[in-house]
RNA sequence: CGGGGCGUAGCGCAGCCUGGUUAGCGCGCCUGCCUUGGGAGCAGGAGGUCGGAGGUUCGAAUCCUCUCGCCCCGACCA
């Protein structure tokens, strides 16, 4: 491709809008451009390096097996209402009428439509296991569309789904996907890691997040530095010590004034003690029903972990001025004692002896307070956020947090879906079973965000081979010299014939812009045709990656290239 | 949706507080000359309903009200 003919509208300045680095550098470089919050134009040099991301997972996914369709974008209702997410799955999917008064929405996810069709066409056990895929453009009416393209409304991803005829063939199904995704990253060049994963509204008992590990990140994760230990600190379970329990004699309960001592440390402080002694009293709207959580006063509840003992759909904190208002409870001065509604505590809270906790009255604590004896919680488990002073859940060794961008999620979805929507198929003993199924899904798009985010610097973007736009781009430095020209433009053609993917950068600049633009859009190999050209017959090829710079004879060269980066990119298949 | 910030030329910004000529600057763009190894120089030029609506005023980018949009922090997720 020539530079000169292709729309590359590259800007010296940063963007305004954006702050994250991939954002920045995509807009920069002419990979995209926004048409409003959370939905972006790929310009060719975005939609080429899509395709290749696209590519690598294409064939990694027909490899492991799966077939590729594609499915209708906008959905009909009645298919949601029949799995009950019509209702559960909220504001997030965008709903709209026909002209016949037909309710649809365009698709998040594709659970729905693809149970449908299993359910038509799949018959027999003898046709199992399935796994059917499409890469696609998906939509979110996320809240907050934000970093470009990590979190957009609307966004590419393939999502595949699998039919198995038992769970432990699921499992399998399982498997071979969770080494599909290894392959698929390892490829696109990713420093990831896959971790235990929270199963969100997709539902499902067990599932893996892929984690792109960069600063920018979501989500944090904690990764146990000994044995091969990782998850999402949502999932993270705390390990409880054997030896937990304190070997005090239990006091009598009594209540102390502590006048504005609202925060833990302030009463801790107060009162002589240390937060690990106080009880902390957080209030949750679940599902809009107030529920108490406990935890120690040094620890911080874990949301998703409290939604999912819950088993509630949708878990918030209380706004501060509701809590009066809906509880009659003061806050600040909340406690487990009496407190007259649901209550739920974190399994290191019920071995405290002699704890502090709110009375419930304000200005008021209670010293003394025992776990069991002075109340008793509807609910107990491992409520609380993981942190880095716990023993890794796996091996007792010694945990790190991380921020990670999740790239891809696996989940084992089991019959959910298809009991609910009536998928079944007939068995070798000739009953009708449910399929177990599982889905797989990857941010196509927001694996280029994430590639970009951990692979760059002060001058741009430096893409993974395999990612890259173009493998190659070939500078011109003498577009008004006749000789210099012709021999850029053989090392070029010579290139592509070669079956490289070249960009010649042809256009009438001074060197140093061509430069600059070649770094700034990342491509990871660099020839420039110039004066070392004129002078000794000798070309320059330059990595963007390493910045190390080779001269070489101009005969030949076009071989030592491509060998070059056929054997790189051999190497990471 | 709650909290914070911002809308002035294609991009990045100044001007607004304290209303008053023809609304500026840098980059980019067009023409010509010149230049060609890390975003050159000179000369000339195009490009703006100051996000929108209403109001105050002799007069509004500037003050007031409403409204739309965008960005950042939280819940959501590939």
């Amino acid at each position: 491709m020539r530079y000169s003919q292709m729309l590359i509208p590259t800007t010296r300045e940063n963007p305004a809008e954006a702050e994250v680095v991939s954002h920045r550098l995509l807009l920069r470089g002419g990979f995209i451009r926004k048409l409003t919050s959370g939905l972006y134009t790929f310009l060719p040099l975005g939609l080429l390096t899509l395709q290749k991301v696209a590519a690598i997972v294409r064939e990694e996914m027909n490899r492991a097996g799966a077939q590729e369709l594609l499915m209708p974008m906008v959905q009909p209702a009645d298919l949601w209402q029949e799995s009950g997410r019509w209702q559960k799955y909220g504001a997030e999917l965008l709903r709209f009428r026909d002209r016949h008064q037909r309710d649809y929405c365009l698709g998040p996810t594709h659970e729905e439509v693809i149970t449908d069709l299993a359910r038509r066409e799949l018959r027999s056990y003898r046709q199992l296991p399935v796994n059917l895929y499409q890469i696609q453009t998906k939509f979110r009416d996320e809240i907050r569309p934000r970093f470009g393209l990590m979190r957009c409304r609307e966004f590419v991803m393939k999502d595949a789904y699998s039919f198995d005829v038992s769970d432990e063939a699921a499992s399998k199904s399982y498997e071979v996907m969770r080494d599909a995704y290894h392959r698929i990253f390892r490829r696109c060049g990713l420093d990831f890691r896959a971790v235990e994963a929270d199963t969100g509204t997709i539902g499902g008992s067990f599932s893996h997040e892929f984690m792109v590990l960069a600063d920018t990140g979501e989500d944090t994760l904690v990764i146990c530095s000994h044995c091969d230990y990782a998850a999402n600190v949502e999932k993270a379970r705390v390990a409880l010590p054997e030896d937990g329990m304190a070997q005090e004699e239990m006091a009598p309960m009594a209540r102390v004034a502590t006048p504005g001592m609202k925060k833990v440390e302030r009463v801790a402080g107060f009162l002589g003690t240390t937060p690990d002694r106080v009880i902390k009293t957080m209030l949750y709207l679940a599902d809009g029903e107030p529920v108490a959580a406990l935890v120690r006063g040094d620890r911080e509840v874990q949301s998703v972990k409290l939604k999912n003992l819950l088993g509630a759909t949708e878990v918030e904190p209380m706004p501060d001025d509701e809590i009066w208002q809906r509880t009659k409870l003061p806050a600040g001065y909340m406690g487990p004692v009496n407190i007259g509604i649901r209550l739920v505590a974190d399994q290191e809270v019920m071995r405290m002896v002699n704890a502090v906790a709110g009375a419930n009255e304000k200005g008021h604590h209670l010293t003394g307070v025992n776990p069991g004896r002075d109340f008793q919680p509807d609910l107990t488990g491992d409520l609380r956020q993981i942190t880095t002073d716990d023993p890794c859940p796996e091996c007792g060794g010694s945990l790190t947090l991380t921020e990670g961008i999740e790239v891809g999620h696996i989940f084992k979805l089991g019959t959910g879906y298809s009991e609910a929507m009536k998928a079944t198929f007939q068995d070798r003993d000739g009953t009708e079973k449910h399929f177990v199924m599982g889905c797989y899904g990857i941010g196509v798009s927001r694996v280029v965000a994430a590639a970009i985010e951990q692979n760059h610097d002060e001058h741009g973007i430096i893409f993974p081979l395999p990612l890259a736009p173009f493998q190659v781009i070939v500078l011109n430095l003498g577009v008004n010299s006749e000789a210099t020209s012709r021999a850029a433009e053989q090392i070029y053609h010579d290139l592509q014939a070669a079956g490289l993917d070249v960009l010649y950068d042809d256009r009438d600049e001074r060197p140093g812009a061509k430069f600059k633009d070649a770094d700034l859009i990342g491509i990871p190999f660099r020839v420039t045709v110039g004066r070392t050209w004129e002078k000794e017959g000798k070309i320059e090829l330059r990595r963007r990656a390493t910045g190390e710079t080779v001269t070489m004879d101009y005969d030949g060269a076009v071989g030592r290239i491509s060998a070059m980066i056929r054997d790189e990119l051999a190497g990471q298949r």
